[in-house]
DNA sequence: GACCGATTCTTACTGGCGGTAAATACTATG
DNA sequence: CATAGTATTTACCGCCAGTAAGAATCGGTC
């Protein structure tokens, strides 16, 4: 008998070695299962990644409370919930990669979803946190997505492109959320660059 | 006689009808062609993403720099190239969502190849700016991919999720852009919210 | 212990798509 | 008209997600 959890493990591990682009009979093959067994547990694709997009997430904010810790000072928080946020998508690396992958037309629907779970709970605690300092709150869903789209873009290139220590890369990030590209003193008014999209 | 840019509309035209989920051969079709030529023409599917990309991108720059047009202020600037973003993503809604899928396992991959498109040349912009302002302009690349990953995300659930005005997102994003989490003035201190990822 | 229904698993298959090789039509040139 | 070379199509392969129908197994009942 094979439950369910067992499956998902074997899909993690086989994911792990094999990469993002792992077929269903591989990961039954894995589990020792064939694969209707792992379509009447599981689901379809989606609802595996689905799934394993659940796990990633519940990993990544045990280790963002676990690192953000006792800390006090707001940007300083910030900073850890960054890094924590890069470094454990590193060590989960191929799963991050086969979660945002997913394959499929619908993928962007995906990972609206999945970006979804992340910012939604976020923008509660924004919202509130915004209330609470007396500024408009109607920013926080927006701020959310936002802020779960830019983790999600530095991670991939951190993951996959350069060897920068995760702390400076996260206290860059601070610096632009924190303060912002108009932050701080400045020596003359100036224009911004003139970014290209 | 069929040349490249005749299957490249063809493509354009099926995925704004039918979807991010067309077949090569229905492109083919479209264009009035066999699938080879396709291939001959194009190569792989994820020549013909990274092809569609760069239309994509060639718009969203040519949109940009009307819309920033003879803004001076930096943060109207600002406002003005998001929601230029915003709204040109709209427009070519299914192209987008097709860019952005383009299926297969190594999305991520081109996902940042095609993040990397833009992010690279706004890093430069960036760091020259932030050079003439005497602050450091090592962020520039970070922040540039993060910048990108934001517009990238809040577009997608925009398009997909929401019916606000452009220009209030626009706003809100720049806001956040501009000042940062803890800008502006503080009534008194406070912790950020606890933010799950 | 033998029969039987229901449930669980497996074998075997379908449909569709990306990609390609081999066959075919077409054009130009002598 | 022949022939060489090119452009195009037909026909195919391999792969994989997803499923239907058959095979085995288990639980209960007399």
């Amino acid at each position: 008998m094979v439950d369910r959890t067992h499956i998902l493990d074997a899909a993690e591990r086989v994911i792990r070695r094999d990469g993002a682009g792992v077929s269903i009979d591989a990961i039954a093959q894995e589990a020792g299962v064939t694969k209707p067994i792992v379509y009447a547990r599981i689901g379809k694709r989606t609802d595996l990644a689905d799934a394993l997009a659940q796990r990633l997430a519940d990993r990544l904010i045990e280790a963002a409370e676990a690192a953000i810790g006792k800390r006090r000072n707001g940007r300083t928080r910030l900073v850890a919930l960054i890094r924590s946020n890069l470094e454990t998508l590193a060590e989960h690396r191929e799963l991050f990669l086969f979660v945002s992958s997913g394959a499929s037309e619908e993928m962007p629907q995906r990972t609206l979803y999945l970006a979804e779970q992340s910012a939604t709970p976020m923008a509660e605690q924004l919202a509130a946190w915004r209330k609470a300092e007396g500024r408009d709150p109607s920013v926080a869903l927006v701020w959310s997505y936002g802020f779960v789209g830019l983790l999600n873009m530095v991670s991939l290139w951190w993951i996959t492109e350069t060897d920068r220590p995760a702390e400076v890369v996260a206290e860059q990030l601070a610096e632009l959320l924190w303060s912002g590209l108009g932050g701080g003193p400045r020596k003359r008014p100036t224009h911004p660059p003139r970014v290209r999209s």
